[in-house]
DNA sequence: CTTTGTGCAAACGATTTGCAGGATG
DNA sequence: CATCCTGCAAATCGTTTGCACAAAG
């Protein structure tokens, strides 16, 4: 654990940014999670036992995360932004029914050929994002 | 183009909806896009030679064409939603650089294999995202 | 004539911003 | 000790809602 957090500290260090106790906080969370929160999902974790940070401080917590690569933004869903600590290229499952979202590994589709693109068009990344229902979902429909 | 408006018109009654002008303009725009625009941009199209249609108007127009079919949503960008009237299943390519949205052909590819998803995971739909810059935005650089 | 849509303005919710004090390197 | 971060509250922006009036079928 303690290994872990110093990791975490060599991370934001190498990466330029100053470590705070909030900063540490939220990049931690969302290391050790993998359902793409939001950022009130976050806020509440972080605060469960003791207010550890604030509503603003989270977003600019995110926003230094994700101008150093550390953190992505994902948009799957309406209104609000989730985000993922996962930066390795991956695609997302999403549940129609409950919202859950869910990594998909990056060599489950192999076959996209990009250069397939209109001429003109270059390509830089792209993501592969399923709909549909996950095992909880399911069951509640035979129920 | 008389011909064009009652093809719309005769969409919209197969659908159950009723006939309004706003309906009528907002689809009737969408249509003839391709840019897949926001809310504000189908407001100050529609308006700008004469006050056509309310922001409340449009917003409820594009849910009623939203809940029959025959428009998306569509998420590619924080904070805006955009819409389209292509229902068709298709991928998007987005410019980085100018925000540009432009669709691209649902058979450029081919090889997604949804049966290497997880089991438990049951697929409805999927989509390719694809980012990068558009031809316009690639000259920019280039001067 | 009944039902549904429109337009205005107020309400809302997620995110941003200004600023005074506080912590970091 | 200079710089950057935090936290609060106010501000912003896209979207939704309540309601009186108008239009569609």
């Amino acid at each position: 654990m303690q290994q872990k957090a110093d990791e975490i500290v060599k991370t934001l260090k190498s990466k330029g940014l100053r470590v705070t106790p909030q900063r540490f906080a939220v990049y931690a969370n969302l290391l050790e999670r993998e359902d793409h929160p939001t950022v009130e999902q976050i806020l509440t974790n972080l605060n469960q036992d003791a207010p550890t940070s604030s509503q603003a401080t989270v977003y600019a917590a995110l926003q230094a995360l994700r101008e150093v690569g550390l953190v992505r933004e994902v948009l799957l869903e309406e209104g609000v932004s989730r985000y993922d600590a996962n930066v390795a290229p991956h695609h997302h499952f999403r549940c129609n029914c409950c919202g859950a979202i869910e990594d998909i590994d990056w060599n489950t589709f192999q076959c996209i050929d990009l250069s397939k693109l209109r001429l003109g068009l270059k390509a830089e990344r792209y993501e592969v994002t399923v709909q549909g229902s996950c095992d909880r979902c399911q069951v509640k429909y035979e129920v």
